[in-house]
Order: structure tokens, then sequence, then C-alpha cells
DNA sequence: TAAAGCAGGATTGTTGACAATCTGATCCCG
DNA sequence: CGGGATCAGATTGTCAACAATCCTGCTTTA
């Protein structure tokens, strides 16, 4: 896994972060052909860079990588797209419960600052943020329950179940809010671990409801254009 | 991911599952230092080839990346461990689960037979091959239950816990014969979910037991010796 | 004497060029 | 006119040499 370096970013992951901003963005559909020199000269980097580059994302699911062909934006299929919620639902549900088992009063507050900075996001429009943050509120989840491993297992499926949002989400639909955020906090702060377990759970079983199986159908891009 | 290619595994699976042995089968042991250049020689391979093999072990926790100071085995703390082991049981249980709810004999047989083939190479007395299929017991219950994101996060648990087995499970010791796994199948079998939850848990929680604290403190061996 | 400074050697990180492979279009033949 | 072989172009995979970095042991100096 990608070391995450407090101070300094690698350039590999400098590289990770921006494709993986343009792809949960939706500005890189699944789909797309990324080719290797094509962003070696985009990035101003060694093609040797971007193709360990390339593994992580691959590794991440994000992208999918074919010998001698090259690499493509993931384009998970419906059954993978239920198959990652079915993970989250596992894995969510019982840091959710590790949670409430000893919640301290500073977690708590973490979670309640967090969910004020999505709403905060959501209001300014701010769709990269909202999509960053709203990822984010699971992740200090997992952080707070304390078990790392699980913590990089489930930076792994939300980076899936934003490709998964890009790929089957309606472009009408809004973004799930912070409300059943809020709502899954102030299960935790009353020590309530069925009540919460079941707020994730429906909050989950939400964004799957979302999906549809219609696929976008807007011409390509340029990579150029999009990743300035 | 590396990806399983039925037929031809590419040359950096195989160097990946050369090391992946030796570690397993305790002959390198935690903290030893691999040197691209000398794996590059033994293995008879370029080192970028070494590189990308190094770069997935670290993926799957077996091996540390220091920047500028090269690769060594992992060496995992007791609190990762017991992380490990909680994720383990997280995803385990979860996944007897769903395998009861819907047993095919087929599967059943399955597991038996895998369950056969353990004890056979137990009696041999084949350590690679007991501790390969004491894995893929874990991972077989995987695959029938029909999540392959899960199965691919068990099998870097499997991985990972090989390491820490390898690490602080006393040399005296005897590995987990297959009675467990027996026990496990038997009731799958009978479709009792939550008795086969429990044998899974206690069988994992067994496991976990079994280890203890005092690290190994045999001297260190030649890497051209062991990796023949 | 001990600690800081300084080469020397070894190891990793990076680059650019070369080889292998695939795609797509053209050309030939039935 | 259609189908298959063939060749050019483009793209990925691999390699070997070079640059940057780090450890080790020695020397110097207070």
């Amino acid at each position: 896994m990608l070391k995450s370096k407090s101070n300094a970013p690698s350039p590999t992951e400098a590289i990770y972060e921006r494709l993986w901003d343009a792809i949960a963005e939706r500005n890189l559909r699944p789909g797309t052909r990324l080719k290797e020199e094509q962003l070696a000269e985009i990035f101003a980097v060694s093609r040797a860079r971007v193709r360990s580059a390339l593994a992580a994302l691959e590794r991440d699911g994000l992208v999918r990588l074919v010998p001698n062909r090259g690499a493509f934006v993931a384009e998970p299929t419906i059954r993978e797209a239920r198959d990652i919620f079915f993970a989250r639902a596992t894995i969510e549900s019982k840091l959710v419960e590790r949670l409430c088992a000893h919640a301290s009063t500073g977690a708590i507050n973490r979670l309640k600052a967090h969910v004020a900075e999505e709403r905060a996001a959501a209001e300014r429009c701010d769709r990269a943020a909202a999509v960053r943050l709203s990822g984010g509120f699971h992740l200090l989840i997992a952080e707070l329950a304390g078990s790392p491993y699980l913590f990089e297992v489930l930076r792994d499926l939300v980076s899936r179940t934003s490709l998964i949002t890009a790929m089957y989400q309606p472009r009408g639909e809004k973004d799930c809010g912070p409300d059943e955020h809020e709502d899954i906090v102030s299960k935790i702060a009353c020590g309530d671990v069925e009540a919460a377990k079941l707020a994730m759970d429906h909050h989950l079983d939400h964004i799957e409801r979302q999906l549809n199986l219609a696929q976008s159908d807007e011409g390509p891009r340029h990579l150029r254009e999009i990743l300035s």
C-alpha cells in the first residue's frame, strides 16, 4: 500500500492522487484509455513513475491493466458493484460495533466536526470536497474504531465506491447529503450498538439503491483538457 | 493485484511466489534484508522485475520497503498481529454465514475434499504443502461464499497470518491440524449458521492463542543457500 | 578519549534507449 | 465483392548504465 507520509507525499502518490480525483469527480470516465507516455508528458514525469502510479491504481480497483495493451479506467460490473457494497456492509457494521464499545467523547467530537465540514462543502456545492469528505467520514469511523488494517481495506472500498457512483449513479441524482452520516453519529453517541449498526447498514443500502443500470453515454473528452 | 492467469504465471508472479514460500516456510526470517541485486542474480532476472515483485510483496504486508534503504522481510508487531486476527474474524464470520445460507452439496464436497488433502499433507509431514493448504481452506470458503472482493482481502490476510505464525509461533508447536477445519465443514454441512460461525471464531482464536511474544533468536542464514 | 567530520564503497532510484507485442489498415486472392 | 494474410505504426515491456543516497570506517580535533 502507499505509505501515507504525513509531510512529503512521494511523486508517485501525487500522480495517484490527481488521477484519483479526476476519476472520482467523473472527469475521467470508465473505459477511458490511459496511455503511459501521454500521462508522463502531462504530469512532466518519467514513464516509470506513471507505471508505478498505474499499478497502485490497479491495486485499488480504479484502473484495469491489460498486458501489452495498456491501462484503462476500470468499468466495474453490476455484480462487482454489489460485491463491494456487501464487503462494505460486512466491515463497516463491525467497525461501528467496535466503535460503540469504546467511543470517547473526543471521538464523538471528531465525528461531529467532520459532518459539519461535509455540510459546509455541500452548501458550497463543492463537488470535489463533498466526494472526498463523504468517503472520509467512513474512513474516520475506521480510524476511530482502531483497526489499521480494516482502515486500509475500507480506503480501497471507498475508492471503488466512488468509481461505481461515477458510473452508475444518474447525473441528476444529488449525492446523499450529510444527514445520514449525522444520524449514524448520533446513534453512536447514544451508545446504542444495534441502532448504530442498522443506521450504517441503511445508509449503505441507500447508496446502493440509488444506482441504476443505464450507463452514461456522453462523448469522450481529451485527457490534456481534463487534467489542466 | 496480481492477476491469477490460470495457465501462464507472469515472471513477476513467479518471483513473488518463491519469496512467499520462503517466508511462509520460515526460511526467510522477519527482518532479513532483501537486496535487489542479490535476488536478481539468484533468480536470474533483471533488477526491475525484482523491484516489482518486492512492491507486490509490500502490498501484501510481507515485506517492508524503506526508501533509499531497501527491502526487508516484514516484522509485524503484536498489535498488528492482533489486528489481522480481528479483521479475519470480522470477514470470515460473515463469509461462513453467507456460505451456510446457500451451501450446495457440490460446495460441501469441495470443502471435504480439501480437508482430506490437508490431512494427507499433514501425514506426509510436508510442511510447505500443509501451510499452503491450511490457508487454502479459508480461501476456499471465501470463494464458495461468492464474494470475489473479500476473497482477495482474505488472500492478503492469510499471507500476513503466515508471516505472523512464522514470527510468533514457537517452533516446537505443531501447526493446527485439519481437525478444526473438518469441524467447521461439518457445521456448514448441517446448515447450522451460528454453530459454524462459532466454530470459525474458535478456530481463529485458537491460532491466535498459540502465538507467544518471544521472538526466535537464531542466527541469520544466507539467501543463496535458502533459495537453492 | 570521544565526538564530529569526511571520504569510500555499496545500494537504491531514475532515466532513456531498445525489443516485443498489439492494433488497424492495406493488399492480395478466391 | 468478401475474407484472410501482411506490413507499418504505435504502445507497452525490459534492460543496462548513470545519478543520488545512505551506511561504514577512518581521520581529525577539541
